[in-house]
DNA sequence: CTCGAAGACTTTAGCACTAAACTTAGAAGG
DNA sequence: CCTTCTAAGTTTAGTGCTAAAGTCTTCGAG
């Protein structure tokens, strides 16, 4: 399952036919549930393989793309260190010495150390980060808009507002509310 | 918007503040699109970590669980061959190999040649394979149920009926319907 | 002022994956 | 038969990740 980070994919059975398959395996199964899940977790891979597919015609790749989204949203100067990208990306630190060794090779972004506490360093978006991030933003919202094409404005906020919730529940789950939730990341 | 599959995660700023941001940043952005697609993006990465911690108290990896699911959807006898196993998990042959190693070493599954047409090998669940895959599954609905604890009926209704029709539009997407999707995967 | 400790990366070792080359069994043609 | 082709797995090389150890700056206590 992930980032997603599980990311299996392209040729499974028909959701219907696996969700009666599971029900023959395990009775206790409620089907609308696992619907649910289910469609949840093949939507999402299936959506990553789209986004990887178009950013890579920009020549960059998904895990670059998210270091691009990441400094874009903390704002101008667009500048943040190289923990904090780790953090807000769920990376090890390690892992993002070696992307910002790669993007600041292909000059998407620069890394310098900071003069005011030289232990610190900066990692800052280049211009030409940031034209590469706005053309894969409108690739994206393009293809966003198409997926979302077959549904009603009153739908999509629907659609919205009910996986708000369960983010909520996920996020924030409320202690001594049931349990199970509490402890989830 | 990532996943998988791609699967960044923890420390990310408030979703409302996200689709804030995004729309300071780039004015074309419709936030009741945005908001469908990066709460799927973040629910499916969370459900995965939460994933990942319950089937690893049962001493067995998610990826590890995939495969045991998929042997299970197979049905009886539960047996498949590795390159089927890993077209359907998404992966290349050359990574089946090794996870069946692993999972053959553990006594979760066994690797055997087929007798009739020695070229192929039968991939098998083992008693073990299959408890620890109802095991697994048993803690996997009760996180389903209590993640979906707060909708109604109804809404669990709505919710997979609009995620199957946007499943549906990604997985078989019509030619000649406006374009865009059709070359996906 | 100097020593010790903490913080912020970077480096090293090891694992899981992909792409591509290789191996071997069965099938097809002459 | 014997050659060639094809299919199914495995092996090799290289990438990107995690965990843990290492380095270097800064800060605080004596």
């Amino acid at each position: 399952m992930s980032e997603s980070t599980e990311e299996p994919g392209p040729s499974e059975p028909s959701l219907d036919e696996q969700i009666a398959a599971y029900q023959r395996e395990f009775r206790d199964l409620d089907p609308q549930v696992e619907q649910v899940v289910s469609a949840l977790g093949r939507l999402n891979r299936r959506m990553n393989v789209a986004y990887g597919r178009q950013v890579a015609a920009l020549g960059i790749s998904n895990a670059e793309w998210e270091v691009l989204k990441t400094l874009v949203l903390s704002g101008a100067p667009y500048r943040l260190g190289p923990g904090e990208l780790a953090k807000r990306l769920g990376l090890t630190p390690a892992a993002m010495t070696h992307r910002i060794d790669r993007m600041a090779g292909e000059g998407l972004v620069t890394r310098d150390r900071d003069e005011n506490n030289r232990v610190r360093v900066i990692v800052e978006l280049t211009d030409e980060g940031r034209t590469k991030w706005l053309e894969a933003m409108r690739m994206a919202s393009d293809f966003e808009e198409d997926l979302l094409q077959d549904l009603s404005g009153d739908e999509r906020g629907v659609l919205g507002e009910l996986l708000v919730r369960l983010l909520r529940r996920v996020e924030h789950a409320q202690p001594d509310a049931g349990g199970r939730l509490t402890d989830l990341d």
